[in-house]
DNA sequence: ATACATACC
DNA sequence: TACTGGTATGTAT
């Protein structure tokens, strides 16, 4: 109601926003878009992801709508104020408007298929994807004309194109491609930002500095007889050739012998950045057989924007003058800036803002409809500014893996699937030395509907059993909320995040073994236990844990969580500490809980930490395998806590661990919950073992008192003993996995721009 | 801290 | 038949 007929029609008419061709990329302009809509549309239409990106379309139109009344809202005073802010900013930001920088992004021309096409000239002239029937990561130019673009699922690019031919990836090739790319990238900037396989940023700066200087002879590449391009590179072709992979030259012509220098064609590049630029373009041409574009400018939002702008093949500059920057934005469709997506292309385009001109005018209402960062960043953009240093990559933030599949149903199945994908994960982890707190469990339903689920444990893991642990659990969850319905899943995945920072993986690697093989003459006696809390824990109810009268708290039975609501909360805390009088704990998940996470502590006297007090080898593991010997601890030993997820985590010291402390018989364990000794050195079978034992004591005691009786509880309950008992999960039926992998820069990008 | 959405390649 | 996978970050609670 509060919107005019204009401002309606620029978002209402169009509800298929998110369906229809995206030609924004290049090599997409001047083609009949309205028949490849109309054929998109048709394929797509009445899918279960033509539903789901509808009900997506229509959220968008409704935050569209929310921003449109809080905009009538709005008062000329409220604006004028804003205004004044702004204006303001702008003067600071135009002040410290920094020019002084080249910085370049180049972009291999549809990278992907341009090597299947060099690799097999059938495909030279013909349309042609790289990718399969479910998803397609490039396409060729020649494709292109058809509406045929990334992204989009290959069955679709068919109907488009039914000429179209659909090679898959093969991601070593496109990898070895990279890095001669990025040989050559390292010659002109040394900290070079690669952004992708095919993608990086350069600072020129340095290089022009000295390029001022360079003779022509260092400025002279020749060109090489026939297109294998192989032998042109001035610097060690020949070398470069033999140290690639076969599979890379395999079917290219052989190399035939060097021209003399009189059969080659001398190029002599100038000094300019434009003429430096163009020069690592030609020099990767002869390397490679494949072009790339650049964008030069002098920070990287405009200069990624400038490598699209003569794509393929070509570059673009915007010299370094305010004058000239503020012409270039006038008329840029915002879209056309890394960052602004569809979503916020419709919402400005509802409020009449294409070009960033437009944006300019309005920052003030900007400022009063959208968050800080947002707006901020549409002023940025508006006065043509970015960032100036292309920083080093940061830290990772975060690891994940994920997997689609054809509808799953099966519980178990789930569940297996999910343990598979935990060790995916703990070996890429492991793989960076990586180990974080929060794992988060991703879900998507077979109507396309994605769930996530976090959960932040007490210490940083990176093991299969670890991550497990936490993701059936919150799995869990999911399928019992449906329950007796199944989860219908179509994709699955774990993520890992809130990596410890590198100094806390450090300082401690004290061996744990040495430490129990000594003996308890030194270690954590009880009373040095109590004694020498250092750092007293503070968990968020505020309490130590190594309290000596913890030992009397009373203790809950399973049977007290049975009906009360899930909590999500990491259970058994348990508290360790070192003889340096060090407080350290970690928590697990309690694989056998099922309804309910109850809270169990023990003190033991040693671990191996770090600094921060987190696990430097895992105590606890969730999958175990032992003899289900019931534990001769009573209850009162072997204490549950509150379910509350308010509960305090406390301490028990368990009267077992004298037991294993004073234990000086060579390396022998005992475990501390069952008494019984265990003939391995091997900590992570230990703990694997104590674990179990503790797992199969809680288990026990719920499934006493509490009979299976109905579906609801039996798959997870035979999961855990799947866990637990000697046999794992059932032989899980190997999902089938639709898709290719499509990208797998994970392994790639880190280090790349680090070598010379 | 969690959930979900947006964006990029 | 069939609509990805990995990472970061913004927005909202």
């Amino acid at each position: 109601s509060v919107l005019n007929h204009k401002q309606c029609e620029s978002y209402c008419s169009d509800l298929l926003s998110r369906i229809a061709l995206n030609d924004n990329k290049a090599g997409m302009e001047g083609l009949d878009r309205d028949k490849i809509n109309k054929i998109i549309l048709e394929t797509s239409k009445g899918s279960k992801f033509y539903e789901n990106e509808l009900k997506k379309e229509q959220q968008v139109n409704q935050r569209i709508e929310k921003m449109m009344e809080q905009k009538a809202r709005i008062t000329k005073e409220q604006l004028k104020q804003a205004q004044a802010e702004v204006d303001k900013l702008t003067c600071e930001l135009e002040r410290s408007r920094e020019l002084g920088r080249v910085i370049v992004h180049v972009d291999m021309d549809a990278f992907y298929a341009a090597v299947e096409m060099r690799d097999c000239p059938e495909l030279k002239d013909k349309p042609m994807a790289v990718g399969s029937m479910s998803m397609l990561s490039t396409s060729n130019y020649h494709a292109r004309r058809f509406g045929v673009r990334a992204a989009m699922p290959g069955f679709i690019a068919k109907k488009l194109c039914p000429n179209l031919v659909i090679v898959p990836t093969n991601f070593d090739k496109y990898r070895a491609v990279s890095a001669q790319v990025r040989e050559i990238f390292s010659e002109y900037d040394p900290h070079f930002m690669p952004m992708s396989l095919d993608e990086a940023y350069l600072d020129i700066t340095e290089h022009l500095e000295e390029r001022k200087h360079w003779p022509e002879t260092m400025r002279t590449y020749y060109i090489c007889d026939a297109k294998t391009g192989n032998d042109a590179d001035r610097s060690a072709a020949e070398s470069e050739r033999d140290e690639l992979s076969p599979v890379l030259f395999e079917d290219s012509p052989s190399s035939s012998p060097s021209l003399s220098g009189a059969d080659r064609k001398a190029e002599v590049f100038g000094t300019s950045a434009e003429e430096a630029v163009r020069e690592m373009r030609f020099r990767i041409e002869q390397k490679t057989s494949l072009t790339a574009s650049a964008g030069i400018a002098p920070n990287m939002m405009l200069a990624k924007v400038c490598s699209d702008k003569n794509k393929p093949n070509g570059e673009y500059r915007i010299p370094p003058e305010r004058q000239v920057v503020m012409e270039f934005m006038k008329d840029l469709p915002v879209r056309k800036v890394s960052g602004v997506g569809k979503v916020t292309e419709k919402m400005l385009a509802a409020l009449g803002i294409v070009n960033c001109d437009q944006l300019g005018q309005q920052i003030a209402l900007l400022s009063l409809l959208f968050s800080g960062t947002s707006w901020h960043n549409f002023l940025h953009i508006s006065l043509g500014l970015g960032s100036t240093c292309i920083e080093r990559d940061s830290e990772r933030k975060s690891m994940s893996t994920e997997r689609t599949f054809v509808e799953m149903s099966d519980a178990e199945e789930q569940y297996s699937l999910c343990r598979d994908l935990c060790q995916d994960l703990a070996q890429d982890l492991q793989r960076e030395g990586l180990k974080g707190k929060t794992v988060t469990l991703k879900l998507k339903n077979v109507k396309f509907e994605v769930k996530t689920r976090a959960f932040t444990l007490q210490y940083a893991v990176c093991t299969e059993e670890e991550i497990f642990a936490a993701a059936k659990d919150l799995l869990k969850v999911e399928i019992d909320s449906v329950s007796p319905q199944p989860l219908k899943l179509r994709l699955m995945g774990v993520r890992v995040s809130g990596f410890i920072s590198a100094e806390d993986k450090k300082p401690l690697q004290r061996s744990i073994m040495g430490f129990l093989q000594k003996g308890g003459s030194d270690s954590g006696s009880f009373t040095q236990c109590a004694g020498s809390v250092l750092k007293a824990e503070e968990d968020s109810d505020g309490a130590s844990f190594l309290k000596p009268q913890a030992t009397e708290m009373k203790v809950p039975s399973v049977s007290d969580y049975v009906n009360k609501p899930a909590v999500l909360k990491p259970s058994f805390k348990i508290s360790t500490q070192v003889s340096e009088s060090r407080t350290l704990k970690s928590s697990s998940h309690d694989p056998s809980c099922n309804e309910e996470k109850p809270s169990t502590s023990i003190s033991v006297p040693l671990v191996e930490t770090d600094e921060d007090g987190d696990f430097k080898t895992p105590f606890f593991s969730h999958r175990t395998k032992t003899n289900g010997k019931r534990s001769v601890l009573s209850k009162k030993k072997m204490p549950v806590c509150e379910s509350s997820s308010k509960a305090s985590p406390t301490t028990h010291n368990l009267e077992a661990i004298t037991e294993m402390s004073s234990d000086s018989n060579g390396s022998s364990l005992t475990c501390p919950v069952c008494s019984q000794p265990q003939s391995t050195d091997d900590l992570a079978l230990f703990n694997r073992h104590v674990d179990m034992c503790l797992n199969q004591d809680v288990l026990l005691e719920f499934r006493e008192s509490h009979p299976p009786v109905g579906h609801s509880d039996e798959p997870a309950l035979k999961s855990v003993r799947g866990q637990q008992g000697s046999s794992p999960l059932p032989p899980s039926k190997k999902p089938k996995v639709l898709s290719t992998k499509h990208t797998i820069d994970k392994f790639f990008k880190g280090n790349a721009g680090q070598k010379v």
